[in-house]
DNA sequence: CTGTTAGCGCCTTCAC
DNA sequence: GTGAAGGCGCTAACAG
């Protein structure tokens, strides 16, 4: 195995630990370029590899960021996670990713294991279950960025979609087209802030186009279950427009507009809240609120790294991003 | 911050620092009920977290494995993340991921900086250009597992699709339903395994059944380009019948049927591997080669634990899963 | 310019 | 049953 420690390289350079220690930190300002052409050479025939464990024990920084996705089977999370990534990688950066599940107890789970492990600073998408948690890492001053979700009571930055200004693109779109009667679906969890601020905003907007005030347009079930809850709500509600929370609610609606034949938008208008990769191919193709995932992403990284570099924090914490209205034709 | 340290916590208890070591490893076999209560509260008290970077120092071992993609924004990629972390979270491992973009340069600053993370082993989707590094760890003995491509001269446990049996399965059905010009389509890059091999096949399978033999039937180039070349493919050549080999190459020449009218199958048949999300859902719904994605991640993180407790060497390495065909109405 | 000396926080014999 | 001591590999003053 790679046994090749400093002190190794030392001897055989004819140097003690701290000249290697230098000149593997680039600190040959006071060097001789003897020693320097010494060590390097060493350093080579012995195939030596500093031990990132060591120095960050010593250092107390890990070069390490820890990352929380909900899920990382939605599109969303993917593309985020990639430029979180590229971001990272361009500052020599590390990114480890943990998948919550939307599950307390998990998300709980990777925040301590990820903090055990010292990394230097966390972006999650909060179940907001954790709120004790949460509060600790404000207390102890521990570099966060919340991302997708915020959780009001928390001065934590949080990159997230405008979603009042998503859902109401969506409804007046929806409104616009002559559409009365407008239902809401996604598979998202409860305490989750977009949900709640989404179905908040969809109150408002259901009063204001004078459209039915019916807590029965409004579902939110798990993934595998929503397509049951569509066959109810469609025997039970004159639905004509139905806005899909996010891709894997869609997909589920999709399926049972599939197996159901029904003609879109001819029976039942569709809007989703996320663009998919299929969303121009479909037939018809389908009108979509996509949300910026990578600039998302980037700015979460970029406000991480701010603050793990000591940068002084910003007053105001929420970066609103503008969803992107692409209109189709499934509405 | 966190500085409370085990130092703190045995002060705190009254008892040494070894002592608390036995206590957070579970070893309380000689220890009296009165000090481990002792200890417990002190941990509650202070709220202790064992630094787990400095026990991999000693340990020498950092419970994280590490796993290099060709993608991340390919499905598959994703899905076998997820399996891989699901597996690994089950047995108190952590997961580095890291995007190579089967980049070879990339691909060897990540391996590199993943070993000096100490990361216990490495799952890979290798870009089959660093041979020496690939070398190197086999020669240290240092865990590796590759996955869905492997590179034949090297002893290292490889999980994999069928590739034959997946080009087999698609140049069969579509030789079945009648077609006789049949085009293969990635955006793999040069070296890779997966592709050399279905290359190899379909060029056989292409004598067997009489189909023409010239390498203008087979394109791959990067995405982006894929469109471009498809144009040029079906301008030149009376290609009646095409098989992408996966998912990002299937939606390039969806957007390029699209946009030319061409009605699929009538006007050309379609036959991907790697099964998508709107397989079902598409008009016509797509006839696919599914590869069992959840699976092969499982096996992968099953072989690199498994190397990792220093279970004995398996003598044949490659674990080849069998491609799923699912018929639907694009051929 | 380079070496000496202390640790970083934890684990592990081996005494007591 | 518990403590003392040394060391994992590296860094950071401070000497020289």
């Amino acid at each position: 195995m790679n046994k090749v420690t400093m002190a190794d390289v030392a001897t055989y350079a004819g140097v003690s630990k701290s000249t290697i220690s230098q000149y593997v930190n680039k600190r040959y300002k006071f060097m001789s370029e003897s020693t320097k052409i010494r060590i390097e050479e060493a350093i080579k025939e012995l195939n030596y590899r500093p031990n990132s464990v060591a120095r960050s024990l010593k250092q107390k920084s890990t070069f390490t960021i820890g990352v929380i996705v909900s899920n990382i089977l939605h599109a969303f999370s993917t593309q985020v996670i990639r430029s979180i990534e590229d971001y990272c990688h361009s500052l020599d950066f590390h990114v480890i990713v943990c998948n919550a599940d939307d599950n307390p107890k998990k998300e709980e789970r990777y925040i301590q294991m990820l903090r055990d492990k010292q990394v230097d600073g966390l972006i999650v998408f909060p179940t907001g279950e954790n709120l004790e948690l949460y509060e600790e890492m404000v207390k102890t001053n521990y570099p966060v960025v919340f991302l997708d979700r915020r959780i009001p009571e928390l001065p934590i930055s949080s990159v997230l979609l405008d979603n009042e200004q998503a859902v109401k693109m969506a409804v007046e779109h929806l409104v616009e087209k002559g559409y009365k009667n407008i239902a809401l679906m996604t598979n998202a969890i409860h305490r989750v802030y977009p949900r709640q601020e989404r179905v908040r905003v969809f109150k408002e907007l259901s009063i204001v186009h004078q459209l039915p005030i019916d807590e029965g347009y409004i579902v939110s079930r798990e993934i595998g279950q929503l397509k049951e809850s569509l066959g109810a709500l469609l025997a039970n509600k004159p639905v004509d427009a139905i806005i899909a929370g996010n891709d894997l609610a869609l997909l589920e609606i999709l399926n049972y507009v599939k197996e159901h034949d029904i003609e879109i938008p001819k029976d039942l208008a569709l809007i989703s809240i996320d663009d998919v990769s299929f969303g121009n191919l479909y037939n018809p193709p389908l009108t979509v609120i996509a949300q910026p995932a990578f600039e998302m992403g980037k700015k979460a990284a970029e406000l991480l790294l701010g603050k793990i570099n000591g940068d002084l924090e910003e007053k105001e914490p929420i970066y609103l991003f503008q969803p992107v209205f692409i209109e189709r034709a499934s509405c």
